[in-house]
DNA sequence: GCCAACGTTGGC
DNA sequence: GCCAACGTTGGC
């Protein structure tokens, strides 16, 4: 799950320790929290539009999907007014902390590495929200930012 | 600041 | 329904 650090980092998700995912405004990014997140899924936090972008922490599915109540807000960047209470149009998952890698695993070094090339992330033009990450990945690179060591 | 890769909008 | 124009994301 990607969010500018500027807005929401893993040092506000660890001072929050759980958080509304709002805002998610395409539909293919709330369709995977909607139909294929579940409770206890675990979460890449990738911060992007920074320096470096990558991976920075873990992070856990709180909540099962329900509606962004950023939707129905006049006040918020993300009103929606075709939406409505009776049929939103947007949901979004609870996420919660997990663990802030010592550094953020970037994008560049997830390139780079023939374990990481083929992550969805890593192709170009690639701008989507939420992407799924397959389990050896995930593994991959959690193990990789816990310990800062580059997988074999 | 540039630009690739889309998603959205709106005229027809 | 098609598609050109436009807007946004986000790496570089």
């Amino acid at each position: 799950m990607k969010s500018e650090p500027d807005a929401y980092s893993i040092d506000d998700l660890a001072r929050d320790g759980v958080t509304p995912w709002s805002g998610v405004r395409n539909h293919l990014a709330r369709n995977y929290m909607r139909d294929h997140m579940q409770v206890g899924d675990a979460v890449l936090f990738y911060h992007s539009n920074a320096e470096p972008s990558g991976v920075a922490g873990v992070g856990r599915v709180a909540s099962a999907a329900y509606p962004d109540p950023t939707q129905f807000d006049l006040e918020s960047d993300y009103f929606d007014p075709k939406a409505s209470a009776e049929n939103p149009t947007w949901r979004l998952v609870d996420v919660a902390f997990v663990a802030k890698f010592p550094a953020v695993v970037a994008l560049a070094a997830l390139k780079n590495h023939p374990a990481t090339a083929d992550l969805l992330v890593c192709r170009k033009g690639q701008r989507l929200s939420i992407l799924p990450v397959e389990p050896a990945h995930f593994t991959i690179v959690e193990a990789w930012g816990r310990t800062g060591v580059e997988p074999e």
